[in-house]
DNA sequence: CCCATTACTGACTCACTGGTCAGTTATTAT
DNA sequence: ATAATAACTGACCAGTGAGTCAGTAATGGG
């Protein structure tokens, strides 16, 4: 009796797919991957990859997509419904949130963006719609709900939300180049929003 | 008189390669980008290009070295040589820099090096000995002197550089992958340094 | 048990590109 | 002028990898 050469698993094969292609896309970009070790790392032959995945850039889109539903949705409910006073919630849930995302497939995932976002303009669009938009928009209305509630002026500037993330992104790209040179990216961005903070309280 | 072929001009070849495979690189990455493309922006042929460059990678990290070049050395003479307050200086010519970055050259040069500085480490410490670890030092020093003269408190955080440059960082990445929403990063960076700015001042 | 269905395989094709090299032409020295 | 030199060309090669497809085998229904 030997062992049935494969078993028929329609519906895990496309999970089981992009995550093998999202690691493989992490070591070594869009361009240098090859589709065929996607396909072995997945445990699947070439041929029944492009079933399911048209294309190299089919594949590419949705692992990108793979990654990016639903990672921000906790965070963006608790903003939305939290008893915490705006600076509360920024020192907190906000400042976590900040602090784990470079270490995060997120990170992955923006610098193939930034490597390839300008030949996959549709990819963007999708990002900004499903992520950066969505983000800022919610830090923006926290913040909104500070300046109302009179925790904040309300001089508080109309790009506080770029101003807010920025050291998680510097923290992002030190890791992803500078890896071996070490910064405290936590304590960058403690610092960070306690500069914030001061500057926008009343 | 037939016009002739071709001139020699052993001097200038390098430079019109490099300038030409700058803009094949930025435009396609990498991966993407074509040597005969390049040899064929540079008005050369490709087996002459090979006789510069002994292969795709050297020519790439050419590229590099010859943006990095002496860019930062303008703003590094002028921290050191300064008249001017601390303060002044940051308000002032730093800022000015820093508001030149995200459309220049070097952004790309960025953006390449995240997208393929994994599999380029040589290249990375290239760039962090002569880009990044000169221009936080200087940056550095200048907070120090400010310390030093009684500008600013002395628990002058050490990330304080970092944190200066991350919205210029920003400003970068949204150019890159967001050209068309529309962000005042000038703004971004000045209400920043106010804000950093009136944290560390006494 | 047998047949129909379809998930799945992997050998193959073909376009493409990094790199080479034998030969050509501009330039310089004599 | 002529020969020697070296900058330069472009056809070519060999390796590679995206995408295909004819065939195989697992599964489910009758």
């Amino acid at each position: 009796m030997a062992e049935p050469r494969y078993q028929r698993r329609k519906q895990d094969r496309p999970k089981e797919i992009t995550e093998a292609a999202f690691d493989v896309f992490a070591e070594h970009g869009y361009a240098s991957a090859r589709v065929e070790e996607v396909a072995k790392r997945a445990g699947v032959s070439k041929g029944l990859l492009y079933l399911y995945f048209k294309t190299k850039e089919e594949l590419f889109k949705a692992v990108i997509r793979s990654v990016v539903i639903r990672r921000l949705d906790a965070l963006l409910v608790t903003i939305e419904t939290t008893e915490l006073s705006s600076e509360a919630f920024i020192r907190g849930p906000l400042l976590e949130f900040m602090k784990r995302v470079p270490g995060s497939p997120v990170a992955v995932v923006i610098r193939l963006l930034i490597a390839e976002g300008q030949r996959h303009p549709d990819l963007v669009d999708y990002y900004w719609e499903n992520v950066v938009s969505k983000g800022l928009g919610a830090i923006a209305r926290c913040v909104e709900r500070g300046v109302e509630r009179g925790e904040f002026r309300d001089t508080a500037v109309t790009q506080l939300p770029q101003l807010l993330v920025a050291p998680m992104m510097v923290s992002m790209i030190w890791k992803i180049l500078f890896a071996k040179r070490t910064l405290d990216t936590d304590k960058l961005m403690e610092t960070h929003i306690e500069m914030v903070l001061a500057y926008i309280k009343l």
